[in-house]
DNA sequence: TTGACATATTCTTATATGGGTATGTATTGT
DNA sequence: ACAATACATACCCATATAAGAATATGTCAA
């Protein structure tokens, strides 16, 4: 079997650079395709591909002006992602917490350190 | 050019389901791969290239331990991911304001909904 | 050393991708 | 009607999978 699909999910969709960088470029506004032509310096078939992966997930929507297209990101689609990563949220900054904890300890001498030398780091 | 390699960042590693189910599993803990491969159904072969791929981009770390392996995952990794979807918070906010807004609006008889019925919406 | 157990790596293969180029289609201006 | 503009799609191609099967590596135990 292959990679999942780009259009499988918002994942698989916002894992190309290019993709992430024209969800932040439309962020807050609606704009034509041209404009991210200029302002990512790609080839437009290139941006109306990515646009209709993204269009496929729901991450960007599309509304019709004339003979130009207008597209802003659909937001609501990022939300999934980020409740994801927020699981995560509390383990690194218990990282970050025991990396603080130490660096005030070594400040502290005369202390030892847990997890320093030859103890038996099991992390809790 | 094809797709960006699985390995070249926690995007595109993230981006394989199985993958993120792994991190899920793994998160708080430290297991043997054995534990991973009864939890998630997978073959053990699989479950060990997927650990390659996580490792590779830093998602997870390894420890030996006699003639098992014990992995974890380094959720400060996971982090630039969320950062990146906190980008969008305040966009998917406004959305969900907008809409609540709207409701209370109808239950409000005599009032105009701004955006409904002919008027101009340009979402500002 | 031999055997059993725990993981990792190396094939193979079907499939999807992203860039580039060319072409199709709808809309506007003259 | 015709030309120009703004996008979308079709096609080609080099490349990167992910799953499965087979095999290799590494460690412990007798």
């Amino acid at each position: 079997m292959a990679r999942a699909a780009t259009t499988s999910d918002a994942f698989n969709a916002v894992a190309e650079p290019r993709r992430r960088e024209i969800l932040s470029f439309l962020a807050g506004t609606e704009r034509p395709v041209g404009d991210i032509v200029t302002a990512l310096g790609l080839e437009q078939p290139s941006v109306s591909k990515h646009l209709r992966v993204l269009r496929d997930v729901g991450l960007v929507r599309m509304r019709c002006q004339g003979r130009q297209k207008l597209y802003r990101t659909n937001a609501e689609a990022i939300q999934p992602m980020h409740a994801w990563a927020a699981t995560f949220e509390k383990y690194w900054k218990h990282q970050l917490n025991r990396v603080k904890e130490r660096a005030e300890a070594m400040a502290r001498p005369g202390t030892t350190v847990p997890g320093s030398k030859a103890m038996n780091l099991k992390e809790k």
